[in-house]
DNA sequence: ACAAAAGTGTTCAAAGTACACCCATGA
DNA sequence: TCATGGGTGTACTTTGAACACTTTTGT
């Protein structure tokens, strides 16, 4: 916060500004953007949405969805805005993620951009947007790559403590879907038993009185209990 | 990332872009601060600095230490440089907390701030620096009451997890002082024997091998084994 | 009938929680 | 000597982890 007018007070009370302030000046110094990062389950395992960079130094290299931020939207208007520039979901999960500013790191100006953290349910196809597996992403633009890190410690670190999978599955899902999904994104075997007791102790999940038919059993079908982002007090995710 | 060359690139493929881009214009539409929560104990209880905003729409209240962020520093050098501009001690704990970017936030101008969170070890006195409990912060200029909150929870949060508290206290403190940490922020008693008994577990803290005396039995003297932040696999507060 | 995935319970180990007494010192 | 905070250990409860067999269906 504060910006121009916490800057001139500083000034005010402490003369030792390191540099004259930009204000007055009529070129931007610094232009602020939204990054957006999709995830979403192909084939069971976890994929992010790039796009291809256009044109410039960053030509032929894919980059996430992102823009800059206009003068009257808020920085999540600005990403929801841009998510849904090219994935049709309306309601996926989207939060604020990490604000990347180093200097150098588009390498025409000095952008800071603002990353999200997306969820898109069903990975539907959409002109433009090529989805790449999380552990397998191409080389990035800018420095998407740390953008790419840093979303994926952030979706694995609330997994453990949160139902953010509701964001990645539409109701009507197994337990063995559910159970998948933290497999994949954990990169590790979780026991089934463990794992059934657990999330229905917690009440994550609950069944919905129906069932999908297969090559054998059917698969009772669940539904998340809340689809707003909730934690939890005891880990979803030791070992089962 | 990307900003303007993403942009420009997402024009290309898709040309239903919302506005017009301001890459050309000669004004910023939209500017870039960083606001610093500063934390240190007095008295035993959890403090945040503040200094006074100097004129304008906001005059007389208080507000965080923050300023633009310089076209050549990074968001991290920009929000070390405002906490050392009104706080000596280098090397406290800094991390970045959230970008606030509101089209409201700061009345007289557009600006996206980036938050920080800030631990000093002693909280000495400054010129213009205001120490307030963290429970009793006076009215605060633009939105810095939601980047009050915001870093209230994020240093509980993290207290539980990790042995961030190594930003608040010097080494040479006492169990007791070391517990009292805890019980403040998270505003709980905690059992002595249990606590004791963790943190040794954990390694978290390892004796020196000197007292302190005061009016009564002398108490062990400690210091944090990692004075980087190190994450914990089990928490540190449930009751003990 | 059989192959393949779904569903279920118990035992054991580890961690968390509660709790009460002695110790060392300065005054 | 005594008041005050410092230091320690044990029993109980809860949670996590490991593990194998039966069920249901389609083919």
């Amino acid at each position: 916060m504060s910006g121009e007018r916490q800057s001139r007070a500083n000034k005010e009370d402490h003369p030792v500004e390191t540099a004259p302030s930009m204000e007055d000046r009529h070129v931007a110094s610094v232009a602020v953007a939204v990054d957006v990062v999709p995830f979403g389950l192909r084939d069971g395992a976890l994929h992010a949405a790039l796009v291809r960079v256009g044109h410039a130094d960053e030509a032929g290299l894919f980059a996430f969805p992102g823009g800059r931020v206009q003068p009257v939207e808020s920085l999540d208007v600005a990403a929801r805005r841009c998510l849904e520039r090219h994935l049709s979901p309306t309601g996926s999960f989207l939060e604020q993620l990490y604000a990347f500013g180093e200097p150098g790191r588009d390498p025409s100006s000095r952008v800071v951009s603002v990353a999200y953290l997306a969820l898109v349910p069903q990975t539907e196809e959409a002109p433009g947007v090529h989805w790449f597996p999380s552990s397998d992403l191409p080389p990035l633009a800018y420095d998407h790559g740390a953008v790419a890190d840093k979303a994926l410690d952030r979706l694995r670190g609330k997994l453990a403590y949160t139902n953010i999978a509701f964001g990645l599955l539409a109701d009507g899902f197994t337990l063995a879907e559910f159970q998948k999904v933290y497999e994949t994104i954990l990169g590790r075997a979780l026991d089934r038993r463990n794992f059934r007791k657990k999330v229905l102790a917690l009440e994550l999940v609950r069944p919905m009185g129906r069932v999908r038919h297969g090559p054998h059993r059917p698969a009772e079908l669940f539904q998340f209990a809340q689809r707003a982002l909730t934690t939890v007090e005891t880990p979803l995710t030791k070992k089962g």
